[in-house]
DNA sequence: TATTGTTATACTCTATAACTATA
DNA sequence: TATAGTTATAGAGTATAACAATA
């Protein structure tokens, strides 16, 4: 099993491995991962529904759900574009983006703990690695930003 | 942004990608993400419900729907155990094994592209790097297992 | 006409709690 | 008593199709 294969597999291994450590550490901050997910992808500014149907990857209309939930809640709020009365911006509100962080923080935390065995060199090697295989599809925002504060 | 983040940050986006790559896979294959997760884990051999909740980190009764839905279809079999009458084995079918490779073929084709920039060497650093990470955590039977035919 | 977002509908997925049958 | 697996229930997440309002 020396072919190209082997790196899939170990992909696939690591996503499984880090979707799990996402879920969990979401569900510590009573959210589940989808919520975590739409939370952090807010945390750089408001974004309207068509936008954030692309950066997370969902049907608008699941979008829609999504977004009722976790507003009914009090984190996100809708707000009116001005120059487009059918848009509308989403938004974090205080309560939101102070749980979104707290939620980011977690996660970066579990993560650097499961990967403080790798040497210093070795884990920038796979960093820029990951980064160069995801910056190759994605385009503009990503799910994910870095921490605001650090 | 040169702390420790930064690996973590890019573990999460990656395990975006391919989640999403796994699903579009799946998808094509008319298999929900679990689903095709449920047929890989089977490929080595039968197992138990305990134990396939461990490998797949569900809950059992959640699982049982999810064999339910899978065993409707045809793809999977409850045999019993003849050691243990309360337990079963959960089985691949013929249908089943084969739609099951298909999928995983097909998730490591696409993975296996996207990947194709990467130079041979940092393939199998990031390799071994992430099969260490995974290694740390997860012990006997993982997820996803290399091809039974390559 | 095209685009933004929502509604209606139907599944799948998941967990918690309570249960049955066997060990 | 403990363990293997299921059932009951409730809610979240998702997609497809049809829709309303605005551009």
């Amino acid at each position: 099993m020396s072919d190209g294969t082997e790196l899939a597999t170990a992909l696939v291994r690591l996503s499984h491995l880090v979707q799990r450590v996402f879920t969990d550490a979401s569900r510590d901050h009573d959210l589940t991962q989808p919520q975590a997910q739409l939370l952090c992808a807010l945390t750089p500014g408001p974004v309207g529904m068509t936008e954030l149907s692309r950066i997370l990857h969902l049907e608008k209309s699941s979008l829609t759900g999504l977004v009722d939930r976790v507003e009914r809640r009090g984190l996100v709020a809708r707000v009116r574009d001005d120059h487009d009365r059918r848009a509308c911006q989403i938004q974090l509100t205080e309560t939101g983006a102070e749980l979104g962080e707290r939620a980011h923080n977690d996660v970066v935390d579990r993560l650097d703990e499961l990967t403080a065995g790798m040497p210093a060199e070795q884990r920038e090697l796979v960093a820029a690695a990951l980064f160069g295989l995801t910056t190759q599809t994605e385009t503009g925002r990503q799910v994910f930003e870095p921490a605001a504060g650090s």
